[in-house]
DNA sequence: CTGAAAGCGCTAACAA
DNA sequence: TTGTTAGCGCTTTCAG
């Protein structure tokens, strides 16, 4: 097994300054910055020489000396309450790539839950202090005032709101499939979620009572919301919450729309121990599947974290070098994946109603 | 759907320095830096006041100005191929854990795949700058040049392997998990894994090799090894293996070791399929399985990411604070843990074996 | 216990 | 095109 020790060769290699370059070039320490940084003002041949030197001694301008100087430090800050859980983890990813190659580092702040000691003054300050601009990722990850306090505080930032969220993104993507399944004929549907907020209810019911008239004009659309507990055991929560649904009396939903790939497993191994074939007899659909729910061939609603974190660092890149003329990040609307996991309910035989207005799956 | 446009209150709060401190509590700076890193030498009253002052002033230390005078950033790099992969994404949490509250922050490098561009040249060494020590998660994340070099570079690092990899800790995993079923009884295994350097592959068949004379005391041990292509489409190419396997006449295993969660979830889901009852007609177990594998209820071998490399970044800070004293992080060895996904092989009835040595799960 | 002063390594005017 | 010269905001001897 790797021994984990501490490798701290004693190099004798302290880092070389960039006195050492301009020495060794035999100009100065203006020149050698300039040449560094891709700036003009400096002639060919000497930035070529200069490169090579630094090349050579293995110069690397220190981020200390630089960012105090310039009074930035050439890193953004992502603030995510977790590391572990797909959705964050794929938004994570997409900060990280929007930094490559642009000398920008990424610091990383986990505040796992807001229940911790009081964090702004603490990690938030400090972290201020170290960065350029913020993206949060996570409506929920940063406590209300804490917004306030940043905002107050002049760091450009940018939140952006990930799964299972009560803001309007959330709605959206439930709305969008619930759309999809009663354009497949359902009428009694269940949306296992992870708790909604009040507000995204009532949107949601109001999308609901307008596919009712609009789509079906019929009142039969039934929709059931079961609450299912995040985080530990989603999935065996889920599996409870579908098997007590199965054992109710009465009638049971052709379709089933699932906050996240977890719950959307836990109702695919309990379905399939009740004997229900995967969409003849039950359609489910998922929301945010990207990793899990693409193996699973679960039809789902894709809200595209990576990219939307992605273009939340642009757009703050593009702020901090001063781009005034940057267009804000494209909205990614939900958007419908449609695999193997949903179709018309059986008996129905109606593959497809005509739409209400001519919204589709790419509408806002 | 919330508008992530960058906010960037044009606030009158230019940071405040040590200075206005110091101003302010009519002091110098000196002590204004002693008394907010908490040295001796400040009175205590004198120290109480500046830290008042400090606190409604919002006042925090430049990292910058702070790294160039002290030649620390106070900053850790982490290096990773990957943070949507839970195992990943669960060391990264764990070196996040190590640092809170330890005023250190986090930079976050991500090297998707070591084909990528000369990479050393420009983000790693780059990194090297910005950072005191780096932790590198996973063996393969770096090039072995690149580790060499950074070896000379003479930065303290450690570096974390994690799963799928070929080292050791890989086998101990492996090895373990064998010795659990083959102390049920099974004597007719499979082994789903994502590839396995030549070395591992040796180890393990000389590890079952062992379990067949000493524990079994029969040339009955069967091990078939079934490669499965890792990354997109794990679940689903798990399926195809496990129908496969199934489909071919003769025999089949009792038990399935699998290298993830991802394999073990398309291995439980095709056994459902196939009709049979985990764990009385098939034991499966994983590897790994901290998140997936735990809702699934998979009896699995873990290898605590998490708590490797938080002991890894803890090392390392010590190592910075030169703490000469530091012991070396302990051994994780793989630990077993019995969940519901496996027992004896129908019709054996024999429930455990007197084991080989004096050997249990948590040796190493 | 406190303060004055000399940098840390780089950048950014301004001169040359 | 290049060099000179001030700092950036903090830490850290070393005197007081």
């Amino acid at each position: 097994m790797i021994l984990p020790a501490v490798r701290a060769t004693r190099a004798h290699h302290p880092k070389p300054s960039i006195e050492d370059v301009a020495a060794a070039a035999g100009v100065s320490t203006a020149t050698v910055s300039r040449a560094i940084r891709g700036l003009p003002r400096v002639a060919q041949p000497t930035r070529t020489r200069i490169l090579e030197i630094a090349q050579a001694l293995g110069y690397a301008a220190s981020a200390s000396a630089a960012g105090l100087a310039t009074g930035k430090t050439r890193s953004i800050g992502v603030v995510t309450s977790s590391v572990r859980h797909p959705d964050y983890g794929a938004a994570v990813e997409g900060a990280a790539r929007a930094l490559r190659g642009r000398d920008y580092s990424l610091v990383l702040l986990h505040l796992p839950d807001s229940s911790a000691s009081p964090r702004f003054p603490r990690d938030l300050n400090m972290l201020c202090r170290r960065v350029d601009a913020l993206l949060v990722l996570g409506a929920a990850t940063l406590e209300k005032d804490e917004i306030d306090q940043l905002q107050r505080s002049g760091m450009p930032h940018i939140v952006i709101g990930l799964h299972g969220e009560q803001d309007d993104s959330d709605l959206d993507a439930a709305t969008t499939a619930i759309r999809h399944l009663v354009q497949l004929g359902h009428t009694d549907l269940a949306f296992f979620h992870g708790g909604l907020g009040a507000q995204s209810r009532n949107g949601l019911l109001a999308a609901v009572r307008e596919h009712r008239t609009s789509a079906l004009n019929a009142d039969g659309l039934k929709l059931r919301e079961v609450r299912i507990e995040d985080q530990p055991g989603a999935i065996r929560n889920s599996r409870t919450a579908f098997s007590l649904l199965w054992a109710e009396p009465g009638s049971k939903p052709t379709a089933i729309v699932c906050a996240s790939d977890q719950i959307a497993l836990g109702v695919l191994l309990e379905a399939g121990n009740a004997g229900l074939r995967i969409p003849e007899d039950l359609s489910i659909m998922g929301i945010d599947g990207q990793d899990l729910g693409k193996s699973l061939e679960l039809t789902t609603v894709i809200r595209y974290s990576t990219r939307r974190a992605a273009e939340g660092a642009q757009s703050l890149l593009a702020a901090l070098e001063g781009d005034r003329s940057v267009t804000h990040p494209a909205l990614w609307s939900p958007e419908l994946m449609i695999r193997q996991s949903t179709a018309a309910p059986q008996g129905t035989g109606r593959q497809s109603l005509p739409m209400p207005q001519q919204k589709n799956s790419k509408s806002v």
